[in-house]
RNA sequence: GCCCUGGUGGUGGAACUGGUAGACACGCAGGACUUAAAAUCCUGUUCGCCGAAAAAGCGAGUGCGGGUUCGAUUCCCGCCUGGGGCACCA
């Protein structure tokens, strides 16, 4: 009998599914644990082979707890909404939720494909209106709380009301407006409009505006990776900033929880560092410069009124006050219409506009300097010197007040920018600046620094401060990086915020009317002025509150929404009164290990904690900490292949359209013209270049009117080909030409040059002209890379669409194979590219495994004979190690353990049941199918996932003596075996009486010697 | 640019707390079985030197340069380099 595993497989999954062998209970007598992957979100390229790394070290948790004897919850669902279905809608026509449904089965398949112990009855689906009706609902409860800074947790809003109609704000600073000042009697005197409006202003979760990516041509927002190099991805069209009305979560009212909540939990030093940046709490001084008014005193009335004007600076350093040489502003901080003088006025106007089309990212890592002069000058408080006022983007207005002082003796940033722009650079360092570089210490003692002077910097920022706050012009301030989130998307697949809006009010639905269906649309275009494809929806919008005329929300929400708390539903999912029953999360509490990649380190690991925290606050649930355990998978990387194309400018090709004839140009042998298709259009225009084809070369067209024309204006792109098209031989990685036309017949009538020669319209030609009757090789760049759709870089362990396919892993090795070769590739939380090489190994050592169960000849072999001293050592030393190895998740480690085993029992010959039987157990966690028909071709009653892990008995692995590694000074030279017991003094003598360490001591005479017990001795000379 | 993380044979990796660097695999080379192939099994495999070969021996070696230590892949300082994230991909 062979080891058939495709059929184990398969019966063993369908057994599973049948008997519900992983129903999980929600009451138990056992202990808890719960075991959660991070919420996969179902693209359209289905599962690659990274996802599983993840689910394979869970799963095997999951099943290694329940034979240790927990109630094991694993559950499994979707982060359905999103933006990846919403542009395919727009681009197919397919409505998202039909998309999404069609990507989740195939995602479903692949997975039960796998062998995993999901309680499939638990799954949940963000895009269910009986899973968003409760995030609308956890919305509402955010919308109606604030953060009572006194208690530091979420209290209902009504009670700030009261507090309001009690005191005024006097109480309660407002979050949204420091400075907002107002009495009982001022409250209770607001028109409704005016108390709403400073309610919002307290709000968890509140409406305010923010910057989005506006394309005017597109009439949309993009995220992010919509846009690229200052462009929209999808037709290559201008992006600017826009301000538009957005929802956000006061997440920064949670600052300090989220950080001190880092110590109670068993995240990575690197996860909690980098939680710790990201809301990058700093604590300094907030001062309040005046501006000089002389430079624009002169303008008219409403500008008059900028003399008051003050600049607020947020720094860290108030001890560097002296050494100020310039203000940097962000350069769409407010104040900068004001104090613009007339004669800076168009360079200002020129460099904002600059600015406006720079992305955060571009702009902070920018190397090149730029900054523009305002005109204006501030005064320092203390000595009076006017500090010239410039405005540049490597100042963020989101961050502090928006605006910095710059001491360029003692910061990088603001050295570099007055070396650029001349501006002179004043010590107060003394000796501690040289001049050419800055010195950002603390130590240095002060000079040129007035009433400061010897004083050291450190002990300078107090009194600095203190100082300060006694002038009435700058005050102590604790400052976070973060910023509040942004919780609304101008797009349609998410979930409707249950918000009606009249006069100007956001009122919240009433509990009973939630779930707020989503609409169906017409088109997924975006709605008028920057809204989404809700505002199309004229029916749907105008709606009625309190009878009276009002509109709904338009906006969605996020992503994030929905996976911010779906860990709380599995618990409880099909329950119709609340999000989750409370007994139930109190039984099942917090996840004990979360796995999943560092990629969502800073978004949904922070909001899912906060969710967590509000909903604790408000007694929804009785723990402020959803994830025990952080265990962070590596990322499998794909490797792209990335094909060169040459692009002539769009303008040339315009200008040339009707002229262009041939193109030439020279490669190092020889020079080549290409006659070029008499179509029109910019399909024949593509002209790829094979990687092994100079780069270094002249292009030119034709034009009849004035002969040849050299074509400067030329860009070499990089573009990721499909790796599916790709052959991979020896070291090179070969386009497939044909297959690759089969699916993109747009490039039938361009180019691709190959070393000698090149491919048009399906043939292959040498650089004459000739047609060839072979191929050539064109060659693409691999590059290693995160694997994802939009990378063409996937592999997917199992067909979607055919689970059946014979090219795909699962059917060619099996689902244990595959199962433990990811777990093989290396340590789960490293990240690797993507390679088969070595499957074999693992697919080796099963069909080893299989072998001691059963001969080709023979059949069945084991027996029931008592296991010899050797065997138990050999089975007690895999129990150990497999136990530790699993629960320390070093999985890789485990496999060979496994390897090793089975090797030595080959070795002894051994098939004895009572061994064979305890490594079975061991191995159930890792490889399931071939673990549970093993199990029962043996005999064994009930379930092996059911069996209870096996003791590891120390007297089987117990060793007398030890061959120790002898060093002479550090370098191993020899072993001597020696008894463990044996005293140091004994150990000296056996050492030193040695052959080979007296050859080595040439009589030298012993300097000491280092004896460490169980691991090696080291003679020094 | 900023934050995080990795770099060990031809390849994936092991060495858990400063204690024999290269476990376990892949690949490769040689051999056994076979008419042959597959499958399986055995032997070798860090590099260099010495040597006909084997054995033995010597030297170097964990990205690079320095340091601490009896001893460093592991700790410290400086650099090079791959990967991930940077607030609307999820």
């Amino acid at each position: 009998m062979e080891y058939n595993f495709r059929d184990i497989e398969k019966k063993w999954q369908k057994e599973w599914t049948d008997t519900k062998a992983y129903q999980v209970n929600n009451n138990s007598a056992k202990p808890k644990y719960y075991v959660l992957d991070m919420f996969p979100y179902p693209s359209g390229a289905g599962l690659h082979v990274g996802h599983p790394l993840g689910y394979i070290a869970s799963d095997i948790v999951s099943r290694f707890k329940r034979l240790k004897g927990f109630n094991v919850l694993h559950p499994m669902g979707y982060d359905a909404f999103g933006l990846p279905a919403e542009q395919y809608a727009l681009e197919h026509g397919v409505h998202p939720a039909k998309s999404t449904a069609q990507n989740i089965d195939n995602f479903r398949k692949q997975l039960d494909n796998i062998g995993f112990s999901y309680d499939w009855d638990r799954e949940v689906r963000t895009c269910d209106a009986d899973y968003y009706k409760w995030t609308q609902w956890i919305f509402l409860q955010l919308f109606n709380s604030f953060y009572d800074r006194h208690q530091q947790k979420a209290v209902a809003i009504s009670e700030l009301i009261n507090s309001f109609e009690q005191e005024g704000n006097t109480k309660h600073i407002c979050p949204g407006n420091p400075t907002l000042q107002f009495t009982a009697e001022a409250w209770k005197a607001f028109s409704e409009k005016e108390q709403q409006d400073i309610l919002m202003d307290y709000r968890l979760a509140f409406c305010g505006y923010g910057e989005v990516n506006w394309c005017e041509a597109l009439g949309t927002v993009l995220a992010n990776d919509e846009v690229v190099n200052g462009v929209s991805e999808r037709g290559g069209h201008p992006v600017v900033k826009k301000k538009l009305r957005q929802w956000y979560l006061r997440i920064t009212e949670y600052a300090d929880r989220l950080l001190s909540g880092l110590d109670t939990i068993e995240f990575s030093e690197a996860m909690k560092e980098m939680q710790t940046n990201w809301i990058g709490k700093s604590s300094g001084a907030e001062i309040s410069f005046e501006l000089r008014a002389t430079s624009f005193e002169q303008k008219n009335d409403s500008q008059l009124a900028a003399r008051s004007s003050r600049l607020l600076v947020y720094t860290t350093r108030p001890d560097t006050i002296f050494g100020v040489d310039f203000m940097v502003v962000a350069p769409e901080h407010e104040l900068i219409e004001k104090i613009t003088t007339a004669e800076q006025k168009e360079a200002v106007d020129a460099y904002i506009t600059y600015v406006k089309s720079r992305s955060d990212r571009e702009r902070q890592a920018e190397k090149k300097i730029t900054g523009c002069f305002t005109g204006a000058y501030a005064i320092n408080p203390f000595d009076g010197r006017e500090i010239p006022v410039w405005i540049s983007e490597y100042v963020l207005a989101g961050y502090g007040t928006g605006a910095i002082m710059a001491v360029p003796c003692g910061d990088e940033r603001d050295f570099k920018f007055a070396k650029h722009f001349n501006i002179p650079i004043t010590n107060i360092l003394g000796n501690a600046f040289n001049g050419t570089e800055p010195n950002a210490t603390k130590d240095a003692v002060l000079s040129n620094s007035g009433f400061l002077n010897g004083m050291l910097m450190r002990n300078a920022i107090e009194v600095v401060i203190t100082k300060l706050e006694e002038m009435g012009i700058g005050k102590r301030k604790v400052n976070y990086k973060m910023r509040d989130a942004a919780f609304s998307r101008q797009r349609y697949w998410g979930e409707p915020f249950p918000i009606v809006w009249q006069d100007g009010i956001a009122y919240p639905l009433d509990e009973k009317e939630l779930p707020l269906l989503l609409p169906d649309v017409e088109s997924y275009g975006p709605g008028p002025d920057g809204e989404g494809p809700l505002a199309n929806l004229n029916d749907w919008k105008n709606t009625t509150y309190k009878g009276k005329p009002a509109v709904r929300e338009t906006n969605t929400m996020p992503g994030y929404a929905g996976s911010s708390w779906y860990f709380l539903r599995y618990m409880d999912p099909s329950n119709d009164q609340a999000f989750c029953d409370k007994k139930v999360s109190d039984y099942w509490n917090q996840v004990d290990l979360y796995i999943g990649g560092t990629e969502h380190a800073v978004g949904h690991l922070l909001y899912s904690r906060m969710w967590t925290k509000a909903l604790y606050d408000l007694g929804y649930i009785g723990f402020d900490e959803p994830f025990r355990k952080l265990l962070n998978q590596g990322m499998i990387q794909g490797v792209s292949e990335f094909i060169n194309e040459v692009r002539l400018h769009r303008e040339i090709v315009s200008k040339y359209e009707n002229h262009v004839k041939n193109l030439f140009f020279t490669t190092e042998t020889c020079e080549v013209s290409l006659q070029l298709p008499n179509k029109g259009g910019n399909n024949g225009k593509h002209f790829f270049f094979s990687q092994d084809v100079n780069f270094d070369f002249n292009i030119g067209v034709l034009d009849v009117a004035t002969g040849r024309l050299n074509i400067q204006e030329k860009e070499i792109s990089s573009s990721h080909a499909n790796i599916k098209y790709i052959d991979q031989r020896s070291d090179k990685s070969v386009l497939n030409i044909e297959k690759w036309m089969d699916e993109q017949p747009v490039y039938e009538e361009s180019f691709l040059i190959c070393k000698n020669g090149y491919w048009h319209n399906h043939s292959y030609y040498d650089f004459s002209g000739n047609k060839l009757d072979y191929k050539l090789e064109f060659l693409t760049r691999p590059e290693v890379e995160k694997m994802s759709k939009s990378k063409l870089n996937t592999v997917s362990p199992v067909d979607p669409i055919d689970p059946e396919n014979k090219d795909t892993i699962v059917v060619k090795f099996g689902a244990d194979t595959f199962r433990m070769y990811e777990m093989f590739l290396g340590p789960v939380d490293q990240s690797k590219p993507w390679d088969t090489k070595g499957i074999e190994g693992v697919h080796r050592f099963l069909k080893k495994l299989w072998r001691l169960f059963f001969d080709e000849n023979k059949g069945k072999i084991w027996t029931d004979e008592q296991p010899t001293a050797e065997e138990l050592k050999v089975l007690h030393r895999t129990i150990k190690k497999i136990d530790e190895d699993t629960e320390r998740y070093s999985f890789n480690t485990a496999v060979s353990s496994f390897m090793i085993c089975v090797n030595e029992l080959s070795d002894l010959k051994c098939h004895k049941k009572q061994i064979l039987g305890d490594l079975l157990i061991l191995l159930t966690p890792y490889a399931p199918h071939i673990a549970a028909e093993l199990w029962k071709q043996l005999g064994n009653e009930g379930s092996v996932l059911d069996a209870s892990f096996p003791a590891f008995n120390a007297a089987y692995v117990t060793e007398t003596s030890k061959e120790y590694p002898i060093s002479i000074n550090g370098k191993t030279r020899t072993n001597i075996s020696i008894a463990l017991d044996a005293t140091e003094e004994q150990v000296k003598e056996i050492v030193l009486a040695n052959e080979l360490v007296q050859k080595w001591m040439e009589e030298k005479p012993l300097k000491k010697l280092i004896f460490v017990k169980g691991k090696m001795i080291n003679v020094v000379i």
